[in-house]
DNA sequence: ATTATCTATAGATCTATAGATAATGC
DNA sequence: ATTATCTATAGATCTATAGATAATGC
């Protein structure tokens, strides 16, 4: 029954493949340890030499899921075209391996304050990627900017995904992708001053 | 024991308060039956003759919880100023009386589709309300400039509340105060149009 | 007689632990 | 000898039901 100690890294990684893309898709809540387990091949008596507990998995899950995220930033060459790859439909229905903020922001709330600390560096990660793809401006309107996208990223696609009409939920992506083509583009302090 | 009908409807809407409130703030998933009636003065037994299941507590709750948002809206003279309050310190530390579609996006991805049937009318509802209130622009651009603040304030509230960093969370809100500031006045279109 | 509410509990589900099993690694 | 994994289960928690109690309402 044993394995060697380098099978145990394939079934820890194994679980956390697993747990990072059921969380997305089902939330924190959503699955449970044994569930976990089984898709990964094991079973639950085994869990605990793997994760001290049940919260230790999510941590880890979370920053597992988060290398997803990684991938997808660097795989667009601008913020974009990576925008529109966020806001499509295909992203909308699988967020088991989309972006982990996205999926998880309203788990995160509730969640420990060690999920919390994992979650809030990668939004900031996340705010730099934007902030850095925006263009023209200074640095603090590209600051405020990416603000802006992220929040309607964010906000959008869990829209898009918790309403249950079909009609609505791509208009609400067809439209942020239109004012996101123009935001992205330029910052608007720079076109008309503000009237303060 | 028994009290009078009139009783049973105090007892069934001191229910409701309190479960639009709890679960606002502590997700669905994060408060059970027996607390919630144990808050609202009540044991668990009676609540079957109230309501058929506990999905359906988390149908008329959530019902309940834009009842307050309703208000919300009301009581702002112009968008600008409602998305100030919305952005607010206040509003973020208090789920419990806000936005009930800023608080339960998430969860209602994975909610009945009873409950996602009354979130997504609360939808519509709000983005009419926000694109009656932008200033500007045919209807058509006010639509979509909706859709753009509607997504981000739910986003970017949804963010500073999962984050860990006050400092990060406050920058949030107000970076989308400012962009809001000028979005809701005007739309983009309108003012430089779009170069494609 | 009906019924609003209560206490008690059945039954399901979930995290975590205990103890057994058998292969690894010294 | 150590340890990676397994089966079994303790203990907590949650939804839903059963049956008792006593006040309402016909």
């Amino acid at each position: 029954m044993r394995r060697s100690k380098a099978d145990k890294a394939i079934t820890h990684s194994k679980i956390l493949a697993v747990a990072a893309k059921r969380f997305r898709e089902r939330g924190i809540a959503g699955i449970g340890v044994a569930d976990v387990m089984k898709e990964a091949g094991s079973s639950v008596g085994g869990f605990y030499k793997h994760f001290g507990s049940r919260d230790d998995l999510v941590v880890e899950a979370l920053a597992e899921a988060f290398k997803d995220l990684d991938g997808l930033e660097r795989d667009f060459e601008s913020l974009s075209e990576y925008l529109e790859a966020f806001l499509s439909e295909s992203h909308r229905d699988k967020p088991g391996t989309g972006c982990g903020i996205t999926a998880l922001a309203g788990d995160v709330r509730h969640a420990s304050s060690s999920v919390k600390t994992v979650f809030t560096q990668r939004v900031k990660q996340s705010l730099s990627y934007y902030a850095n793809g925006v263009k023209g401006g200074d640095s603090e309107s590209k600051r405020t900017r990416a603000i802006l996208l992220f929040s309607a990223a964010v906000g959008g696609m869990s829209l898009a995904r918790a309403v249950n009409d079909k009609t609505l939920s791509r208009e609400l992506l067809k439209a942020l992708g239109e004012e996101f083509s123009m935001l992205a583009k330029r910052p608007l302090a720079k076109r008309i001053p503000a009237k303060t």
